[in-house]
DNA sequence: CAGTGAGCGAGCTTCCGCTTGACTT
């Protein structure tokens, strides 16, 4: 048996570490927390000093055990869980849990995995410092003392099985008061005018701006009939250099933003895969607040660079966070060894980790030089001017290997890139030639929608969640129906464009979509009345600062300057009282909106959160007649919903005709318009609208559907009707009834017998239902139904 | 992908952070 054991958190680290200590060191890890509060409501007792109860969770128990018998056996324990507040608790509760003794126990810590890091911590132990540990505790029962007073007001006051807390209800607040910007934002609009002027004889191109836009189109139109005769000089020019520097190395956060933007990754996808090369040692740890890189990475990637660019390229830099509440237990993400520019791997793999690499190799690159060209340019008859930007690099320093995106990028319209480009050569006082002169109806634009990554950036800014949280706070608020990511259409808007050429003026109206969105979250309608519900009775707790507050208090907690449960009852004490407040004083939250009357009937209509989502109601129930039901669709909500939309959805569904003896009609669905016939569903092609199908076309539509269908069958049992072979999206599957089976590795889709079909179908329905079982009992949101 | 939209009222839901799998499509 080592003499000597030692706890990391991380089974990766773990091994890395046991390959720096000889055989006199066992190194294993505690896979984070080994302990938590338990899951029941006596998990704090709030009229005893806030004490708690503590539980090793199920899942936990095994390596508890085995960490417990590595302990006794060992004859010092070295506890080196990260030098943070959640880490520093990880150890006491190892102290604790493992029953360990004062002099058999180190505590170590380190902040980069190399030898001599290891080595030195290790003549350096400590004993653990309690300050940090209740400073967590503090932090621990907080949150639990929010979430497990908020959720239950809410399934009181709005619905069963709601949930609130720290981070998800401020992230849901930020999403709710963008969307309520977007839909109050009023668009402007005016003329922006752009012009193509050519120099001398060889008619050399390029676009210039001018200087100012015009509210109104008789001022573009004055402006461009005032030009027709008019002659442009260059009437300053000036060259300046600019440079530019590259970015810090990857956090958690900018690596799903940038991951996000350029590979199309949700934050939850980037992150799995970011686990997984690091779990093979090809990236260090992937959840980090830090931008710092190790002495030893530094010095590999300035060779790296020096090997691979010349030294020209190289710039030794350091990195400070910006971000609240930082920790800073890790290194930023980097490539383990720079001199791998790429990696086997999948694809998203190998694209994630050439991020990576490219991002930190960057960091360390010298800036990228510029020269940037301003031209003015006069007009005879006008005193505005016009002014052409054009831009010249003269070194490429960094840009060599990265360029970091912004999120405005992709929404950019093309005819506004008038920047960047290169300009000919030009002199002052120099006579130029138009080509053409445009003005265009720009409209300004509402603030962004979040996307995911948007979301985390902003989170981070407020200091709000951490690292290992980012993820699974999108998720939880996209779980609890809070929040969708989804796409929108936009609508059509025209514009109009007036155009200067050969000494004519002309205009023109154009159209384009304006709104639409790709990817991006939205509150729903119950995401809308638990937040309105919790900023009317629990301002503080969703105040954007609540966090940083409360961490500041923490922070003096792990400084030794406060005391914990003094801390925490300055806060329960009025916290729980409006609790109990809310609870016996508040309304229930109400959803419902009257959008009017029936114009036909004169009964009211209105839109609430019925059992079954939104609805839109006519009549109401005390009235003789019962009430009608519809219910929204995607992309309606309460709060914006019109009352023309509100009678459309009574329309549908429609029949409109018959095929083969049974009725076809139409309708919208959750995945849009469709036609249903004999129970069976066929979707609508796009740009078809469903209030406009006849019957001719529902019967194309199924015929088309079912010849495609047909055409997806590799094979067909004569055993039994029932079972066939399909080509699936993903590669061909077996459909048997309504079960759908993966086709094992070893098998050909061709070759699959009716006695393995069956023999697999078994095998299917065996492991499925064990796994239904076991997400029933982890508690997870099934959605199956219950019939 | 429909239909549903009331009430009966037991027993359940829920937080944030630290870690990985073991599942599915």
């Amino acid at each position: 048996m080592a003499k000597n054991l030692l706890i990391v958190e991380s089974p990766a680290k773990a091994k890395t570490i046991e390959g720096y200590l000889g055989k006199d060191f066992l190194v294993k890890s505690s896979y984070g927390h080994i302990r938590d509060l338990v899951k029941t409501d006596d998990a704090i007792d709030t009229t005893n000093n806030f004490k708690q109860k503590y539980e090793v969770p199920a899942d936990k128990k095994a390596v508890v055990s085995e960490l417990k018998k590595l302990a006794k056996a060992a004859e010092t324990v070295w506890l080196a869980s990260d030098e943070d507040r959640e880490g520093e608790a990880i150890s006491w509760h190892l102290y604790e849990t493992l029953n360990l003794s004062d002099q058999s126990t180190k505590r170590i810590v380190f902040h980069e995995i190399t030898k001599p890091a290891i080595l030195k911590a290790i003549e350096q132990p400590r004993k653990i410092d309690f300050n940090l540990v209740n400073a967590q505790q503090a932090r621990r029962v907080l949150d639990r003392l929010v979430g497990f007073e908020l959720s239950p007001v809410l399934w009181k006051k709005v619905k069963p099985s709601l949930s609130a807390g720290r981070v998800q209800s401020v992230a849901v607040r930020l999403l709710v008061d963008r969307e309520r910007e977007i839909i109050k934002f009023a668009p402007e609009a005016a003329f922006r005018l752009v012009a193509i002027f050519y120099t001398g004889e060889k008619k050399e191109l390029f676009k210039a701006e001018l200087s100012q836009r015009f509210a109104n189109i008789a001022d573009a139109e004055r402006f461009l009939n005032d030009c027709i005769s008019a002659t442009y000089e260059v009437k300053s020019l000036e060259t300046k250099p600019s440079k530019r520097n590259p970015a810090a190395p990857f956090t958690t956060s900018t690596l799903q933003q940038e991951a996000s933007r350029k590979l199309g990754f949700s934050v939850a996808r980037t992150m799995t895969i970011a686990q997984r090369l690091y779990e093979s040692g090809k990236i260090t740890y992937m959840r980090t607040d830090s931008v710092n890189l190790s002495e030893t990475a530094l010095v590999t990637a300035e060779k790296e660079i020096n090997t691979a660019y010349g030294q020209k390229y190289y710039k030794k830099r350091q990195y400070k966070t910006k971000s609240a509440g930082a920790q800073e237990a890790h290194e930023a993400i980097r490539p383990t060894y720079f001199d791998q520019h790429s990696i086997e791997g999948d694809s998203s793999e190998r694209r994630l980790y050439e991020l990576i690499w490219k991002r930190a190799i960057a960091s360390q690159m010298s800036e990228a030089e510029f020269e940037k060209t301003t031209a003015k340019i006069n007009i005879s008859t006008r005193t505005e001017e016009f002014v052409a930007n054009g831009e010249v690099m003269k070194f490429d320093g960094f840009l060599k290997v990265y360029f970091e995106s912004t999120d405005e990028e992709q929404d950019i319209n093309i005819d506004e890139s008038g920047d960047n480009s290169l300009l000919p050569p030009l002199q002052s006082g120099q006579k130029l030639g138009l080509k053409e002169m445009v003005a265009t109806e720009r409209y300004s634009r509402p603030p962004a929608r979040y996307t995911e990554a948007s979301l985390v950036k902003k989170l981070e800014e407020l200091g709000i969640g951490r690292p290992s949280t980012y993820a699974p706070t999108i998720s939880t608020i996209q779980n609890r129906g809070y929040v969708v990511k989804e796409d929108r259409d936009g609508k059509q808007r025209t514009y109009r464009v007036l155009k200067l050429n050969a000494g004519n003026v002309t205009t023109e109206k154009k159209t384009e979509i304006t709104g639409a969105e790709k990817s991006k979250l939205f509150p729903t309608d119950i995401g809308i009345l638990v937040n309105d519900f919790l900023v009317e009775h629990f301002k503080d707790i969703v105040d954007f600062n609540f966090t940083a507050i409360v961490e500041k208090e923490f922070d003096e907690i792990a400084n030794g300057l406060k005391e914990w449960t003094a801390m925490l009852h300055n806060f329960y004490g009025p916290f729980h009282t409006e609790v109990t407040n809310t609870i016996e004083n508040a309304d229930r939250a109400s959803s419902e909106r009257l959008l009017g009357k029936d114009p036909q009937t004169g009964k009211q209509i209105s839109v609430r959160i019925g059992r079954f989502g939104p609805l839109v109601q006519i009549g109401s129930s005390d009235d003789e007649e019962k009430p009608q039901f519809a219910s929204l669709r995607a992309g309606q909500m309460i709060e914006t919903i019109t009352l023309e939309e509100a009678l459309e959805l009574f329309k549908l569904p429609k029949k409109v005709g018959s095929y083969e003896d049974k009725d076809m009609s139409v309708a919208i669905g959750r995945f849009g318009p469709y036609i249903r016939h004999n129970n069976d569903f066929y979707s609508l092609p796009k740009g078809l609208d469903p209030m406009d199908v006849n019957e001719e076309q529902a019967v194309e539509i199924i015929e088309l559907k079912r010849k495609k269908d047909i055409e997806k069958i590799i094979k067909t049992f004569d055993e039994n009707p029932d079972a066939r072979i399909e080509q699936g999206r993903w590669g061909p599957f077996i459909r048997f009834g309504k079960q759908n089976i993966k086709i094992p590795k070893n098998k050909e889709a061709g070759t699959i017998t009716y006695e393995e079909v069956l023999a697999l179908a078994e095998a299917d329905s065996k492991t499925s239902g064990a796994t239904k079982k076991k997400n029933t009992a982890r508690g997870k949101t099934t959605k199956t139904k219950k019939s």
